[in-house]
DNA sequence: GGCTTTGTTTTATA
DNA sequence: GTATAAAACAAAGC
């Protein structure tokens, strides 16, 4: 699942594999996987570009080329994006692969088929989905603890509704939500406006620090995830309630809970979060 | 072969 | 229009 400390990692690897290069064609296997403009489009337009940078919003990765076009790629759920060498074999899951003026091709391998890619004008966000409706990004400036501390006292949701919806914080996903609220010693089903200010200033904190160890380490590698290298990251090593339910909290000994809330799988200890 | 998984979009309702 | 919750959807692995 990757989510933004993934996603830094994939896109700090790309920048040093890919930057500078140039696409010479592109093979698309499974065209439900492009999703803007329409395929043959998509591969003219793309042909003889070079990459000018690599960036991240959120959970989306945005390959700049030159002559103001991006690339704006989501991996959803399973999705991997891979340099590999020409001569390496197609897997089976490598449904978009981008051949590059080295000796590497840039392959968009996804099991469940869930990603999608835009080719969009740079300028122009509409054109790539949910990437317009984005909330502030918790690792930039304009992430401020006023900011959160206001917008959160106004909402009537659960916690774990409100920091899974992107387009009031980008880049939050399942596991670095209950990673999040067990740092802060907040139950997900709280509602939002139940949070005091000094409940609001620990989860404020707990989501950058939560979400900078997990750079550190290379993102979570749980199932799917690999970085562009298709390497693990160790965030599974370090996690203390995601997947953890039944064994004991490294915090109190009491065992880890898992219920539902907001319709996803949500772990928790009850005698640390209140 | 039904269930589970999660990120996002869509739909319904207030 | 906005906030919210629930449902839908994507597809494969077990």
């Amino acid at each position: 699942m990757p989510e933004l400390p993934e996603v830094e990692t994939i896109v700090r690897g790309l920048r040093g594999l890919i930057k500078n290069t140039i696409i010479i064609d592109v093979i698309v296997r499974e065209p439900r996987i492009i999703a803007f403009p329409e395929l043959d489009l998509f591969e003219e337009m793309l042909k003889d570009r070079e990459i000018i940078d690599v960036q991240r919003r959120g959970k989306y990765i945005l390959i700049e080329l030159e002559s103001n076009k991006t690339m704006v790629i989501h991996l959803r759920m399973t999705g991997r994006l891979l340099v590999k060498e020409k001569e390496t074999d197609y897997d089976k899951h490598s449904h978009v692969i981008f051949q590059l003026d080295n000796n590497y091709d840039l392959r968009f391998h996804n099991v469940r088929k869930f990603g999608r890619i835009y080719l969009i004008d740079s300028d122009n966000y509409e054109e790539a989905g949910g990437l317009v409706n984005l909330g502030p990004d918790p690792l930039e400036k304009n992430f401020t603890s006023d900011y959160f501390r206001e917008s959160i006292k106004k909402r009537k949701t659960n916690i774990k509704s409100l920091l899974l919806n992107q387009s009031f914080i980008a880049g939050l996903g399942n596991i670095y939500v209950d990673e999040s609220l067990f740092l802060a010693g907040i139950l997900p089903s709280r509602k939002a406006d139940s949070l005091s200010d000094s409940e609001i200033e620990k989860l404020y904190y707990s989501i950058k620090k939560v979400l900078k160890k997990a750079i550190k380490a290379g993102g979570t590698s749980f199932s799917d995830y690999r970085n562009a290298q298709n390497k693990k990251g160790y965030f599974q090593n370090e996690l203390n309630v995601y997947q953890r339910d039944g064994k004991e909290c490294y915090n109190c000994g009491g065992k880890i809970e898992k219920s539902k809330v907001a319709g996803r799988g949500t772990h928790y200890c009850p005698v640390c979060q209140k």
